[in-house]
DNA sequence: CTGAAAGCGCTTACAG
DNA sequence: CTGAAAGCGCTTACAG
């Protein structure tokens, strides 16, 4: 008799019949070992290992009406901030057995709410939403069907539900501060797309560390745009301005803004940074390093804010029905120095020893 | 009589009792809607809308036996490589109306097994892998399973499926070719992890390009890996030597490696970049325009690669049983100059009129 | 054009 | 400790 060949997707039915039990016994192998004999969970997983079973979780899923799969939608993987925000849920979900699984937006608002959608209709376990713009209808969309959702970075407002956020007007007043303390006193904010939300609470903060100190001048600027073009086409034209007549300090409301300033300072004028312009980024992307001066900026731990939004998730997850208070954590930012603000940086050191 | 409150998560049958027609015709209304009366149809557009229903894709996956979803495991979304292959991807997918479900194995090949077996589990239309380093078993378990997959950036040895690969010899090759065109002839070639088979075929091709180049001479450095400070740290090996017994010319395998090589020399020694020393990387990272000195680099395009692996997948999804003859796409890789190896780039036209 | 019924592959009380 | 049976919410021939 010839031995049958395996199927390619073997099912409980299969293993059932091949160890000679009850799929009953075979779905309790799997997921209730203590209560199945031990010579008969040995023979159940023999066959298992034999054929080669993976459990379908989607008809898991179905019976037991939910799966252990969190979706995660961002913004924007292109910018590290979002990347961070995934590496910190990925170690929120992975303590409670949650897996994460993660969709892309790319800066567009249909594909975000795709991917709401194809979460919803997937019944995952809960949704984390890291949005850029107002995602309102989406957000009560999934709502409205039971499902969990946490949202990042992002006040949504009139809508309850957990959320994660930055105090973004501290990161604009720590950032001023920051140059303020060093001596500054002709600042510039340099920034675009108004309608982001943090760019407005930056803006408010840089304001407040102005007003509350005598003598200090503001200066705002439209970049039109948070990339590093913007920040070289900002330098040109501040070019046509003479020295004394720039600003001594600018707070560029996203480090590759700032590090698009100061190549284009570089390349354009004979201002140097930080010597007579000093700049801070905001959020600390990967890219503030490795710039042409290490940027000074104000750290926004996207890390954080991911493992926190999975701990609200999983908060949520686990209340007894009815007991759940929706929260919001604010995360407090800190400015991290580096070279393009002040201090006798190595390589100002550095180079000082080669003169 | 009250109005029976919304279910949170109404079902076909709900909408077929609410439209007064049977759970088929609801069906039929979503998936051929030119099978139904075009007043039936109405009605039950309106139920669905009444209700707030949302077809439970779980179950479509079980009666249907798959999912429109492919799923992309990919090494590593810190490096934007693996982060424009997803971009890539999702165009692919977008036309054929597949949705992309991404996991990050953040360089963890344990976790890139759970990703590969989830989506094996969750039943997915297809997978694409993006690995990092040999995933023999992962690839041939998922494959046992019938599931349908497609490798990128890896040639899987002895493992029979579709992939798309850049001819990384040819990196190599065109970088130190770039070098000797331009005059130089004491090369040095910037590596680390030699384990990745990338580092060893790039390796490949700056070797053939310099025994071909008479009186070339090459020098191999192990850097101890790939980033930022792997490649400073080298610059301070190299610092002990005189400027005449330094490379002049110098291939990185990596951006960042020939990045932090580059903020290394000016710290650390006297030797200029490019006019003593050029610097070619590898791989067109996001991080090589916004660098100390902006790279130049030989292109791997990441959105190429993803949208062949799609194009792949599709082909085997779509071929009749047993037509599908596996194969291997190989992308073409090319030289971008820009300030970090010859030319007089706008950054030197713009020093030297400030002189 | 519409509906009754079987089936996708699991889980889960409930008996035994 | 084990098994028969109902059910999760869809899809899909098949009748009518």
């Amino acid at each position: 008799m010839p031995v049958p060949r395996a199927k390619i997707n073997p099912s409980m039915s299969d293993v059932a019949r091949h160890a000679g039990v009850s799929i009953a016994t075979v779905s309790n192998v799997i997921n209730r070992p203590e209560k199945v004999a031990a010579a008969t969970a040995e023979r159940v997983r023999a066959s298992i290992g034999e054929l080669g079973f993976v459990r379908n979780d989607v008809a898991r899923s179905l019976a037991t009406g939910s799966a252990s799969t969190v979706g995660m939608v961002l913004a924007d993987l292109d910018n590290s901030l979002f990347v961070d925000m995934a590496h910190g849920a990925q170690q929120g979900s992975d303590a409670s057995g949650l897996r994460l699984l993660l969709g892309n937006a790319a800066c567009d608002l249909r594909r975000q709410d795709d991917y709401l959608d194809l979460f919803d209709e997937a019944r995952v376990r809960g949704v984390l939403l890291a949005p850029m713009e107002d995602s309102r209808s989406g957000i009560e969309r999934i709502r409205a069907h039971g499902r969990l959702i946490v949202v990042l970075n992002f006040q949504q407002p009139d809508v309850d539900c957990c959320t994660v956020l930055v105090d973004n007007e501290q990161v604009g007043y720590l950032a001023a501060r920051h140059l303020i303390e060093g001596g500054r006193s002709r600042l510039a904010f340099l920034a675009g797309r108004e309608y982001y939300q943090p760019v407005q609470a930056r803006r408010a903060g840089v304001r407040r560390a102005v007003q509350s100190a005598p003598g200090v001048t503001l200066e705002e600027i439209d970049a039109g745009g948070l990339e590093f073009p913007n920040g070289l086409s900002v330098a040109r034209d501040l070019s046509a301005r003479r020295l004394g007549d720039l600003p001594d300090g600018v707070v560029a409301v996203a480090d590759e803004l700032g590090n698009g300033l100061i190549e284009g300072l570089r390349l354009e004028t004979e201002a140097r940074v930080p010597q007579d312009i000093s700049v801070v980024g905001c959020e600390d992307n990967r890219t503030a390093q490795g710039g042409p001066v290490a940027l000074t900026t104000v750290q926004l731990s996207g890390v954080e804010m991911g493992q926190a939004a999975a701990e609200l998730l999983i908060e949520e997850m686990t209340a007894d029905p009815g007991v759940h208070r929706h929260r919001t954590v604010v995360l407090h930012p800190s400015l991290i120095a580096r070279d393009s603000t002040f201090g006798a940086s190595s390589t100002e050191l550095l180079r000082a020893k080669g003169a």
